[in-house]
DNA sequence: ACTATCCAAGTGGTCTTACCAAGGTATATT
DNA sequence: AATATACCTTGGTAAGACCACTTGGATAGT
């Protein structure tokens, strides 16, 4: 396993590339611990000092961190990168929200049409599970857990669409997207038609990508996504509304 | 020798920073061999494994390199130190290069259909001046000029599209095709047709913001990308039966 | 005497085994 | 029940052996 290797004639350069190429796919998540080097050794078939050579180069490379004792870690740097500038700048400018929203239209459909064509097996598996956890946890009243089952629903799809850098983004936009689910599921909260109709959504974009329709798949995360828009929209406005009443 | 370890716990970690220092200092030149592993294991009073971790490191720096039953040897050109982390990331999974493009793809195209909806006075002057310059700059052979520019230009779109996330993207997004653009230019530079082509192309996506026509700008900006993904996966394969050749 | 071949020493690359040191956990002791 | 101890797992280091490749000198053939 892992021996052939195509210009380099070091194995543990070998393995390095092919643990890079697992985090960048996503197999290995920023935060994951890997297995320990005996173990992980074993299972790749190389002894473990080349397996440590390895592991240095992605370490000096940033990549992994390990504690001794404890364990080796990957980094969160990647989404870090791509993240950080942000971060302040969306914290500091709420009116930037609505360009976020927008960004996230133009993601989460082009992921959703990546989606219906690429899905593999497994991933039409992981999504169903994914839907019915969804469809489940909206009849409860548990807002933090629908919030949690949204965003990985959602990213389940952006993993499905199999393209490193939609993942990545997807992952970074869910961060910093958080507060905003939280303030549009609390505003649907006593909605209940509204609150019908974001699950018939849900449904349409999971149906779509399960039956392989690529531009049905799009268009129902276009709708979803403008549906978000408008009902935060009005969310805002309510709270800006109870706070003008209250200075008055 | 050597043992005392400042913060690190790592001594390979201790033996990487050492040998840095002997090179930077000049103590060890670029071109210079090591004494071999053996010998300098003993000498430093460390084992191999960890001298060869430390050296390993080092390569992946582009501080040193190896050749198996020659030797190690000190880099002759220290330019390799400054790299962006995701710059040798790309470079090492070429398979990043689709998932980049398709990225871009979907970025450029809305950001097209959002400047052509948004493009204000200014921003039309300035993609005004940005195109004339890119004209220009396609009749001269400097091809280093040519990507500034078509770089600027896709950014001036970018930055027309009033979307702070889009715009952000974009910059960041340019600085890791720079080098793809150069190699997409250097393959176009012998094809007058298709530089014909590339510019009909530019002046499409420039006409219809200009015109304020947003499905007319996403979907020229969309067909450009498209031609450069087409041209790109040429170049690389062009490149490959080189370096086929060059081994045969 | 010259050339071509071959072989052996030296070098990086890999593996195995063993031991040390730092966390973590379960158990026993108080 | 709270604390402390023993133990197990994990990363870090070391030593020795073998393999694969490079190199250069010795040898054999011309």
């Amino acid at each position: 396993m892992l021996q052939s290797r195509p210009t380099v004639t070091r194995i543990s350069d070998a393995i390095a590339t092919e643990l890079e190429k697992r985090i960048l796919e996503g197999s290995l998540k920023p935060g994951d611990r890997l297995p320990s080097e005996r173990d992980f050794s074993a299972e790749l078939g190389v002894s473990r000092p080349s397996l440590r050579e390895a592991i240095q180069k992605l370490i000096t490379k940033g990549l992994l961190t390990s504690r001794h004792g404890g364990g080796t870690f990957v980094t969160d740097r990647l989404d870090a990168h791509f993240v950080d500038p942000w971060q302040d700048l969306l914290s500091g400018h709420p009116m930037l929200h609505t360009d976020l929203l927008e960004f996230r239209q133009m993601l989460e459909s082009q992921a959703a049409y990546l989606a219906a064509e690429r899905a593999t097996d497994v991933d039409i598996q992981r999504l169903d599970a994914l839907y019915a956890a969804l469809d489940m946890v909206y009849e409860s009243n548990d807002v933090v857990a629908c919030i949690a089952v949204d965003v990985a629903f959602h990213q389940g799809i952006a993993d499905a669409a199999h393209n490193v850098l939609i993942g990545h983004m997807t992952v970074s936009l869910m961060k910093l997207i958080h507060g905003h689910v939280a303030i549009n599921l609390e505003h649907l909260h006593d909605r209940p038609l509204r609150w019908e109709q974001l699950r018939a959504q849900h449904r349409a974009i999971w149906q779509a990508i399960r039956n392989h329709q690529p531009e049905a798949a799009a268009a129902a995360a276009l709708s979803h996504i403008e549906f978000v828009r408008e009902n935060l929209t009005d969310a805002t406005r309510d709270a800006e509304r109870r706070l003008s009443a209250l200075r008055r």
